[in-house]
Parts: structure tokens; C-alpha cells; sequence
RNA sequence: GCUGCUGUAGCUCAGAGGUAGAGCACUCCCUUGGUAAGGGAGAGGUCGAGAGUUCAAUUCUCUCCAGCAGCACCA
């Protein structure tokens, strides 16, 4: 006898060679209507491929979010099918389900444009209200060649070479059309719904590899049903209005530069928030034992000959030649001149854990395509550290920075963080044994730290494997900040040593590290972040002091002389406008406080305070106010107190 | 860097082969007004840069620069 097992532990007996659609349709009519795939010992396949006896089965319904991927997987088919049918002969190279949706990548002599979406969305709803099945069947690689072959499809060639040998070679067919495909796929066509819309093309490489041949591709986003469509459109719409970009403009940030592609003009504001960061980070840094230093920005060749950047960065470093032919190069990574300073006088195994740390402005010629506002420049502040310690200490001081980096994350509210892991990539200096003794080291800091981690094969710096923490903003996009980077190579290149207990000098191992990352790049997550909305302790401007007439001109001044006094940054507004205007103004500047004074306030000396983002208003004596207000400014973190006030 | 798109006033955007417009912002005047836009007047642009076609180019063509989306790369 035949049987299944259910996920409720029920066994189910069957015909043999039963299918999952068979088995929903013994248990309920209904359940057979809204089975659009199942789980068979964990894997998702067809509704109408054989069970094998004794299999796990579970039934997927169109709701269930395994379903989803199947949802947008269909749609790229259909989208295909759709281009296809509009441009016969375009050929056709892979489509598969991605994060909130699908795409299909193409060739054709012409690319396609945002104008032919409308016609290629009309095509694929009549290919879904076709309900035209799928059906799977496996092709021999002869017969499947000869198709593709016939077809003209050389993507479609090249991804059948590419499957093993021994492996099935499935095709997919959705009335008359059909591809080559892994699986698997619902019902027909019309399980794919109608919750979907195409939202852009772009240009892609055949196989992401930008020496193959550029494609065109089609993007849509997919859902369940019309709400998930909705609330995804809405969200992209919040991102939206959250951009750093249009944030930093509106409320006077900062700015860019056609001379400058990829630098920032800081403007007062933006670079108080800038400033405050800085101050907060150094006195974490204090509290954790760091010392802070400098180094050059421009420094010789031989430097980075030494350090091995000008035989594996040059391509991403800003030269300078002098008149007198010497090669100079903007510094796009701290790290040598630390190295540098770290080499003045002789080092004592008690000098070690030595963390030399640098607020140190780097320059890197990044691609053009990659510049993206404040999230990806060409010149760039690190909070940069770089730690010397002895082997034996080389654990411990990853944990140490682990713990750091995390507890910072959370004075800004992210709890959020993933860690990933980098190791040796193709192009790298040092020995596969230090390779060997970084990657163990990094692996064992997290084991203990016991924190979960993925790794990264092959995506390390060219001197070391590195931890990479990305952090989950509020609205739950991802962003890539700190990192954490062993490197036994750099102190064996510079010749950098310790006197050991024995008397034997003994070459240091090295830690790179940077929290924020770049602090023009955390400048940018913040903004998103808060949506422009800062806590107090960050907003450059904390409180703006607006009058309601004239008559309020001296209480304010001395209200807001008071505030400044207190430690707060502190604004007055006494022009010739009406307190609506004063206040919407303010509001669309995302000022936190704004305190509204009138012939009433200065005759009781008392204040009205309105907090950003709620149309209350709460009247209060000054002195209540301002303990209030410096309590809530205070600056998260060891000392406490810092408001960052006349810092650096 | 690659593919596509875009570049007109501080911002958001119209516009046409015959040397430019709107709203908001800005300046000035009137208004002293109680929590998201009071009224009036005014000023403001080598139409991203360079070349070509044309009697004439901001408009058409080409090159470059920058930006946007994606790819690739990356903090």
C-alpha cells in the first residue's frame, strides 16, 4: 500500500503514483480548489508530479507565504512569454523570483524602455486570464539542444551545458510556450494572480559578470493579493520620501558638486550632526581605551608600495604628481600611517592591546555608477582604528570590538544586526597559513560571542578576512556599516615588532576596525533612518524660540539665551510672520522643539512648547522646561553629559 | 565602468527651430497676527559644457560632464 505522511501526523493511504493534487482532492473539495503546490519531504514541487511512498507531504495553498516565490516565479515566466509574443525572435536568458518580486533578463537589439511596460503588463493579465497549465516534462540534452538550438536562444544553450550530467533537464510548458527550468510552478497561469506590476527596466550581465554581455531586464514587483501590492507600493513610497538625498536639501544638510562627483559640501547643519557623531563615538572610544591620532592625507609611493595598495588599490586611489615627479596618493585607507606612528620608539608587550584610533577622511576613486548620495562617496570619514595586540590576545579583543560595535548600534535604536563573514578572496596578499590563523580568529570571536554569523566566501579585503556588520533600519532596510578585519600582513610588510617577555621581538598582530564605517555613510542610514526625524541629542538644530508678535521679542531672546546657556542649540524666530507660518516652517525642518511666545508667555514669563510631530502644545514654566529638555539632550553612552557643545 | 533615462529660476516642473514660463522660496511694502501658508509689489535663468547642422539652436545631431534606476564594484 501507498502511503503519506501529513503534517498533523495523520498517514494517508493512496493509489500508487498518486500526486499531490490527488491527495487534496481526497481530503476536501475545497482544499483540492486552493492547493496550488506542495511540500514533499521539505521541497517544493508540483502539484501534479508523483509521490514518492512514504513522503512528507504538506499542501501549499496560493496564501501560504511558500507560495509566494512560486507566485513571482510563474510571473517571470509569463512575463517572458508576454515579450516574446510582443517581439518574436528576443531572446530569453534567466527569470527567477526575487525579494518582492520577479525579473526576466533579455536580449534584444533594442533595449526595451519604460514605455513598453503598459504593453507587456496588458499581455501577461491576458496570458494569466488564459489559465493556460504548466506542465513539467523532462527532455533528453539532445532534444533540448536541438530546440534551443532551432529557437535561437543561446542563453538557453548555455544554461542547459551547465547543467551536470545525471542531473533531469526539465522543461516547462505554459500552453504553447515553453523553458527550460528547475521548478517548480503552480497550477497554470492564472495562479499567478493579477497583484503585480512591472516597475522598471535596467541593463544586467549574462551571468553577473561585467565582461559578458549586458542584457536587458524587466523588473516587477508581485504579492499575494492586491493589499501586499499596496502596502509594497507604499512602503517604496515612504522610502521615498525618506531619501537622505531629498532630506539633506530640504532641511539644508548638505549639497553636491558637479566638480566634486562624490564629495560632500557640508553645510552647518549637516555638519553639526556630522560633529556630534564624532563626539559621541570619541567618547566611546575613550571609555574603550582608544587614543586618538592623525596621519597625512597625502603620502609617497613607497608608502603604499610598503603597505601593498599601490599593487592592489592603485586602480581605486587618487594619484598626485608634483613638479618635481613625485608620485604622491591620497590616503584611501588609514592603516599605513598607523602603522607609521605605531613604529615611532620601541613597543613593549605591555604597551599591547595598542589601539591607535582616527577620525581620518579617505579618498577612493570609486566607479561613477556607484556614487548614491552620502551612502557611497568618493571621499569619505572613518571612525578607523587599528589595534595591535599580541596572538594570544587576538580573540579577546574581536569580542571586545563585538560588543562595542553593538552596544553602539543600539543607542540608535538598531537591535537589528547581522554579521557577516569575508574570507581570502583571489587576489590577496600574506600566506594561506596567516589566512588560516585570521579566519579562526574572526570565527572563534563569534562563536563566543555567540552571536549567529554567515559566511562570505571569497569576499575579504586583499590583507585579511573581515566581519561585516549590517544593521536593519526602521522601515527594514538593510545597511552595511562597521567592520572588523584581521590582518597578520601588514605589520610583517612594515617590519612592526614588540619586545616579547623573553626579550625576543615579536611581530604584532593587527586588527582594523571602523564602527559607524564612514560617517558621511551612517549620516545617511541616520537620516533615512529617523526619516529626518533625529532624537534630540543628534538634531543640529534642537529648539527654534518663534514669536507670536513683537511685544514677545525680549522674552524670547532671553528664553533663548537660557536654553544656550543650558548646553541646548537653540534658534529664535522673531521675523514679521504670522506664528502659523513660524510654525509650519519649522515643522517642515523637522525641528524638535519649538517654543511659541506671546504677550501672554512674556507677561507670566512661562513658555509654550510643541513637540515635532504632534499639534500639541503644553505651557510650562522656563526653569521646568529647560531640566526637561537638557535630560532628554543628553548624549547616550559612557559619560553622559557631553552635549557636544564648542567639541571639535 | 556597463545599459537605459534625465539635465530649463534656490526647489518642483511646463514649454517651443525665431534668444523663455508657472507655483513655492527670495527681496521690499502693508499687516502685530496665538500653533502647518495674511495681502500687495518686485527681482531672479549663458535653458549642464563644447562642437556640428541651419539664415537662426535652449529646442535637431554628436562628444563630454553630472544626476537617476539597475548591473558590476564597495564603507
Amino acid at each position: 500500500m501507498f502511503h503519506i505522511h501529513l503534517p498533523d501526523g495523520a498517514i494517508r493511504a493512496l493509489k500508487p503514483a498518486s500526486t499531490a493534487a490527488d491527495l487534496a482532492a481526497s481530503i476536501s473539495p475545497s482544499l483540492a480548489k486552493r492547493t496550488v503546490a506542495a511540500r514533499v519531504d521539505g521541497k517544493l514541487t508540483d502539484l501534479s508530479a508523483p509521490l514518492p511512498d512514504g513522503a512528507a507531504v504538506e499542501l501549499v495553498t496560493r496564501d501560504d507565504p511558500a507560495a509566494l516565490e512560486l507566485i513571482r516565479h510563474d510571473l517571470a515566466h509569463v512575463l517572458a512569454e508576454a515579450v516574446q509574443a510582443l517581439w518574436p525572435g528576443t531572446k530569453t536568458a534567466i527569470g527567477p523570483a526575487i525579494e518582492h518580486g520577479f525579473y526576466y533578463d533579455f536580449e534584444r537589439d533594442t533595449p526595451f524602455t519604460t514605455e513598453d511596460l503598459p504593453a507587456i503588463e496588458t499581455k501577461m493579465r491576458e496570458i494569466i486570464a488564459a489559465k493556460m497549465p504548466f506542465t513539467c516534462e523532462e527532455w533528453t540534452r539532445d532534444a533540448a539542444r536541438a530546440h534551443f538550438e532551432a529557437a535561437g536562444e543561446p542563453y538557453k544553450l548555455a544554461l542547459l551545458e551547465a547543467i551536470p550530467e545525471g542531473e533531469p533537464i526539465k522543461i516547462y510548458r505554459q500552453g504553447a510556450w515553453l523553458d527550460l527550468c528547475r521548478g517548480p510552478h503552480m497550477r497554470h497561469t492564472g495562479d499567478a494572480g493579477s497583484a503585480f506590476k512591472l516597475t522598471r527596466v535596467a541593463g544586467a550581465y549574462w551571468r553577473g559578470n561585467s565582461n559578458n554581455q549586458m542584457l536587458s531586464r524587466i523588473y516587477g514587483v508581485a504579492f499575494a493579493d492586491k493589499a501586499a501590492l499596496e502596502a509594497h507600493l507604499t512602503m517604496m513610497a515612504e522610502a521615498e520620501k525618506r531619501d537622505h538625498r531629498r532630506l539633506g536639501r530640504e532641511m539644508n544638510l548638505f549639497h553636491f558638486e558637479e566638480v566634486a562627483p562624490g564629495s560632500v559640501f557640508w553645510h552647518a547643519k549637516g555638519w553639526r550632526l556630522f560633529q556630534t557623531l564624532i563626539g559621541y563615538m570619541r567618547d566611546r572610544q575613550e571609555a574603550a581605551g582608544y587614543i586618538e591620532v592623525n596621519s597625512p592625507d597625502i603620502m609617497d609611493r613607497a608608502l603604499w608600495e610598503t603597505s601593498g595598495h599601490w599593487q592592489n588599490y592603485r586602480q581605486n586611489m587618487f594619484l598626485a604628481k608634483t613638479e618635481d615627479d613625485r608620485d604622491y596618493a591620497l590616503k584611501p585607507m588609514n592603516c599605513p600611517g598607523h602603522m607609521l606612528i605605531y613604529g615611532q620608539g620601541v613597543k613593549s608587550y605591555r604597551d599591547l592591546p595598542l589601539k591607535l584610533a582616527e577620525f581620518g577622511k579617505v579618498h577612493r576613486y570609486e566607479p561613477s555608477g556607484a556614487l548614491h548620495g552620502l551612502l557611497r562617496v568618493r571621499s569619505f570619514t572613518q571612525d578607523d582604528a587599528h589595534i595591535y595586540c599580541t596572538p594570544e590576545q587576538l580573540t579577546e579583543e574581536c569580542l571586545k570590538v563585538n560588543d562595542l560595535v553593538l552596544s553602539i548600534y543600539r543607542d540608535f535604536g538598531f537591535e537589528d544586526v547581522r554579521i557577516k563573514l569575508s574570507t581570502r578572496p583571489e587576489n590577496r596578499i600574506g600566506s594561506d597559513e596567516s589566512w588560516d590563523r585570521s579566519e579562526a580568529a574572526l570565527r572563534a570571536a563569534l562563536d563566543q560571542a555567540g552571536h549567529p554569523y554567515t559566511i562570505f566566501e571569497g569576499e575579504g579585503a586583499f590583507y585579511g578576512p573581515k566581519l561585516e556588520y549590517v544593521l536593519r533600519d526602521a522601515i527594514g532596510r538593510d545597511w552595511q556599516c562597521g567592520t572588523l578585519q584581521v590582518d597578520f600582513n601588514l605589520p610583517e610588510r612594515f617590519g612592526t615588532t614588540y619586545v616579547a617577555p623573553t626579550g625576543d621581538k615579536m611581530v604584532p598582530v593587527m586588527l582594523h576596525r571602523a564602527l559607524f564605517g564612514s560617517l558621511e555613510r551612517f549620516t545617511g542610514i541616520l537620516i533615512e533612518h529617523y526619516a529626518g526625524h533625529l532624537p534630540l541629542w543628534l538634531a543640529p538644530v534642537q529648539v527654534v524660540v518663534a514669536t507670536v508678535t513683537g511685544a514677545a521679542d525680549d522674552w524670547a531672546t532671553e528664553v533663548a539665551g537660557a536654553l544656550k546657556a543650558a548646553g541646548l542649540r537653540v534658534e529664535t524666530d522673531l521675523r514679521n510672520e504670522k506664528i502659523g507660518y513660524k510654525v509650519r516652517e519649522h515643522a517642515l525642518q523637522k525641528i524638535p522643539v519649538q517654543i511659541a511666545l506671546g504677550a501672554r508667555e512674556a507677561e507670566e514669563r512661562s513658555i509654550s512648547i510643541r513637540r515635532h510631530g504632534t499639534d500639541k502644545t503644553q505651557s510650562l514654566p522656563l526653569e521646568e522646561a529647560l531640566q526637561l529638555l537638557v535630560a532628554e539632550a543628553r548624549v547616550p553612552g559612557v559619560t553622559g553629559h557631553s552635549l557636544c557643545v564648542g567639541k571639535p
